[in-house]
DNA sequence: TATGAATGAGGTTTCATTCAT
DNA sequence: AATGAATGAAACCTCATTCAT
């Protein structure tokens, strides 16, 4: 049976930020996801930010770290939000559509940090600690395997499908969207940020829930 | 001297760089995929290709002139690839099957240029033309688009899906495993770089080509 | 950060310019003098003014706007001076030659800086605002034009003469021995730079003086 | 007696320049005058004439070679000139307009490669040879000042001017309108370039006359 | 003779960071 | 605790010139 039962682990985040960190922790999340890591400058973002440039070495120790700080910051919780879905007494059917839902919904909310993550990850040459992002992954993922292994346990789901690679799919189709803004707001004819928001969160999250089911539900 | 910008602003489909030219090119997309674009000073490039410094501002004109003659010699003739498979004669479901294929593979081959294309496109302060990778992209998905609509005409596919986001999911989903490649390569247990390479152009092909014939073929 | 530019913009005719800035703002108007702005690399300021070359930038945001701050720093306040001269209780023609040698002292103090705007001020391509020295010479020109104007009034001066040419032939005649320096240092038979500083303000001065009473003065 | 006779120093210039050079001369000389020595790039001179940038050293050997030539170019037949009119049989004071009209008139015609000497002839870090324009200001102020003292000899000329000075005031009155431009086109109401011309021609030349006789001819 | 290709040197400016206060 | 001043390093780019052809 699904094993929702899992040891929160509490990382030691020391998660306390003030409130000037936190505005610059905003402000950094911005511009790295607008202009990239390597193009935002300190400067930049103290000045944006209204603080002295010499506060962000000074608080987070260095520009690299100030990026780790803001994984800390917005990649934490993602676990407990998930389990709150799993542990609602839901067919499986709409727990997929609102497993889907939620993950969307998380990774829109912090969708810039997710896209800075979705290129830096990667980038050879930066001394990042990733482990809260790949730890989150994990789980997020374990946590879709084990629902849909025990559906498939019950009847349920298909079990002809890549299990582990149903994440990247949902991620995957949202960011590819949302990674070409202008061109899927004008290839769908959406006239404003607002328009293109709301599309993101009602059809593409449609289609994305259509997708899953399509695979896990219907006969090959 | 021959003016080099004047001759890219013209765009001739069949680029004729020089050796050197592209030796420069080749360095610029893998160093740019690796460690960003901003990331990536004109020297590194310059030495890793072993050619002197002044050469690229000399081929290229500016580093981002340089990234745009990089989209111009690696997204061009997309669409002739497409229009090849869409003329065969094959039933929809196979052609749909080498479709995706096809569309993965390309983006495989290219897979450098299109990631920094994916981070690059959105970025504000960036002054790069991407008209070509636009182009293409919209060819791209217009064929498909016209494919499914073909297919849906004539009773094979289903209509109650999203098609303009169907390029969306293959190309995402392709991306999202892409740009997690240490993440997925534990998931997977794949152990080299090569495993990881023959595992996208298989099992993840198989799973993208059984995502998307779900959505058009099964029943809801 | 404190940003000077803007400080500058408001243009506050006391500029507070602090040690360092004037040292550098010497260096700088002794070697753009010297060898040309364009000659003169912030490189080689920096160097000779014994600070570090970023502080260029720092203090005064590019090598164009040091320029600027120059022209503010050394065309300022000669209304003023010439105001005193003109409200002197003095006959006309000493008041004649008390105007135009102040006005070859006030250039003479100031010789480097208006060597560099003689030349600069018609350079195309260039982006200085000259706005300050333009004013200066409208001021000192108007200055000039009405005491003449008043002469000619009274009955003092002729009126047969080109009253707003006046101003360039005196600075015309000063900087055409100024800027041949080696040569009228030869012909003038001046050993020493000391020799022909003094015989700027003697003999150049006088003839200058002789000039503008000939024209002024003396029947046709 | 004032000893018109003089024998032609042919200097061995070498002086056969073919088109091509020609060519370059003249964009170099426009371009050095607009944007100054330093300014200028053998690009840009190249690009204007339409050669090879290879060409410029290839016909002169370097960039301030390429300065030399223009200056043995433009500035070498003056005295020639200048000796035409000592040679006519006019009265002196018909002479001496004469003598300030042919100088304005030839400073006029190269006044761009002149307004370049002006600033490059003190210009230390250069390494140029002036020594065709030395000469050739040497001989214009002698044969002036010869002129000067036979008319002084007469009892034509007052005696106690700066002889050696009339030729700054002449050119330096010059010089100090043009390169002031813009600011005495709007001073002088002057609406084109070639009103500003015309004025220079003009009035200029008459200011200019009227002050040296004013010096040579009144009672002071 | 003439030139396209190539280069080392040096240009200005911006960067993240440190330090004295 | 917080910051203005300062700096070494390195960024991109342009320069005048050379060289093989």
């Amino acid at each position: 049976m699904f094993n929702f039962v899992l040891v929160f682990n509490l990382r030691p985040l020391l998660m306390d930020f003030n409130e000037k960190q936190i505005q610059i922790l905003k402000v950094a999340e911005k511009l790295f996801a607008e202009i990239g890591f390597d193009g935002t400058s300190v400067r930049h973002i103290a000045k944006e930010a209204d603080v002295n440039v010499a506060m962000i070495s000074y608080y987070f120790g260095s520009k690299e770290k100030l990026l780790e700080a803001l994984l800390l910051y917005r990649v934490a919780d993602f676990k407990m939000e998930l389990e709150t879905v799993m542990v609602q007494n839901l067919p499986h059917i709409e727990k997929l559509d609102a497993l889907v839902s939620l993950m969307i919904n998380r990774i829109h909310r912090n969708r810039r940090t997710h896209k800075i993550i979705n290129y830096e990850y990667t980038n050879k040459c930066r001394q990042i600690d990733f482990d809260a992002y790949v730890e989150q992954k994990r789980d997020s993922l374990g946590i879709i395997e084990a629902f849909v292994k025990d559906g498939q346990n019950k009847g349920v789901f298909k079990t002809d499908v890549h299990t582990k690679l149903l994440g990247a799919t949902v991620i995957g189709t949202y960011f590819q969207v949302y990674n070409n803004k202008p061109f899927y707001k004008k290839l769908l004819e959406l006239d404003s940020d607002e328009a293109f928001e709301n599309y993101m969160l009602t059809s593409l999250t449609q289609h994305i829930q259509q997708t899953i089911k399509s695979l896990l539900l219907n006969e090959k």
